[in-house]
DNA sequence: AACTATTTATAAGA
DNA sequence: TTCTTATAAATAGTT
């Protein structure tokens, strides 16, 4: 219907191929809207042209138009984004109550909100938290009782380790004395190195050493062993 | 384009419609095609038929198509739907996370789970359950005691009202006893009704008084039976 | 569903 | 873009 007749393919001519978009798109929506109007049909039409511009039609709503065509069609293109939607808000209704449940369980294992309890109930509660206590105070017996004996075993080894220092000094300081006594005469007995030598034995492991002592038996670090820390065993309900 | 022109207006005659539908039909899809082709454009087509038929056409994907316009269009309607579910979801997970947490805390204060927790949390949730356990006992001890109250209350007034029936029985069994000797001479003196009536002095509210006997004086439950019960007189509060 | 007279759409040109 | 116009295409009414 034109002057020629054309084989319907791309038109490569930009120019000529906006003007055959414009004039056949104002042909197009002519058509549809007389179809929709003629024949009582519901007529969506989208037309993206080649530069991204939209042009649309429709004789009712797009809305309309695109819900009616999923129903008809897929019906799971958009139901999956508002069925998603449904889900998720279901799953966040099902997710508050538990949170909310499980608060209000939590704030009476805290001792608050009790007034809507019975005797019975509380007393459950009671046993439930005094079990609990046991089992948390056992942990921590058994924690601490691991440190403690860590710590002793440390402070074992750092004490023989002492003990090793103050036998090689010991010499060195015998030797070094007959040296002295031999250079200098009888003069020279004590020297300042004895002292500062002494106070290394004892701070070798400042940290440890220290808590041993708090913990165990200052008096003596030899006897740690036989000695049963004094911790934990005492439960009182 | 035909015998004659018509006017674009609804055609009444339903037969002539559905014709007249189906003619411009396969003229505006065949139309559609040709623009989409020879323009490189993207086209999404809808027809609804006045009897609910539906009619698509697109070059592209009705999907992508319908994207697209959305985007290029309301920009809200598509994006509600998955923005919605988005949203949820994003809620949900905040749920989720806190709910776990609040179950793990649960877990701890349960006494469970106590193996990510070193001896400082330990002493802290032993302080928390203790001072929740204390909560919950006075609670508990307030219940108990506004119960044995409100036992002892009852118990008084129906011990009052025993002390009056049994004052009114021996009255009327007096006067029996008097009847009976005017009657029959010497030979009837204890008579079942006497034991009954005793009996029923006791048992008058059952279940209270054994709560309160219970809770508050076992050690008198004999006494009862013996005379006066011992109950509400020594009302210690 | 096919025919066809006629209307309508539009290709090419201005 | 819009107008013009020759001509292709669509289709209303008919068979």
């Amino acid at each position: 219907m034109g002057r020629g007749k054309i084989v319907i393919e791309r038109i490569e001519n930009t120019t000529s191929r906006q003007v055959t978009f414009s004039k056949r798109r104002t042909g197009l929506f002519k058509k549809a809207k007389e179809l929709a109007i003629l024949c009582d049909a519901e007529v969506g039409l989208i037309v993206f042209s080649s530069t991204g511009r939209l042009y649309d039609f429709t004789n009712t709503s797009m809305k309309s138009v695109i819900e009616r065509y999923h129903e008809a069609k897929d019906h799971h293109v958009i139901m999956s984004a508002t069925a998603e939607a449904k889900l998720w808000q279901r799953e966040a209704g099902i997710l508050r109550q538990q949170l909310h449940n499980l608060q209000e369980h939590h704030l009476q294992l805290m001792g608050q909100q009790l007034s809507c309890l019975d005797v019975k109930d509380l007393q459950n509660l009671e046993n439930t938290l005094e079990m609990s206590l046991r089992n948390i105070r056992l942990k921590k017996d058994q924690l601490m009782t691991d440190q403690i004996q860590e710590l002793n075993t440390k402070g074992s080894l750092v004490h023989k380790e002492n003990i090793e220092l103050y036998k090689k000094f010991n010499c060195i300081h015998q030797e070094n004395t007959e040296i002295k006594k031999k250079v200098y005469g009888q003069g020279v007995n004590e020297h300042p190195t004895d002292t500062a030598v002494k106070h290394r034995i004892v701070s070798l492991e400042d940290e440890d050493v220290a808590v041993i002592l708090e913990l165990s038996q200052p008096q003596n670090v030899e006897s740690e062993k036989s000695g049963t820390p004094s911790l934990g065993e005492d439960d009182k309900n």
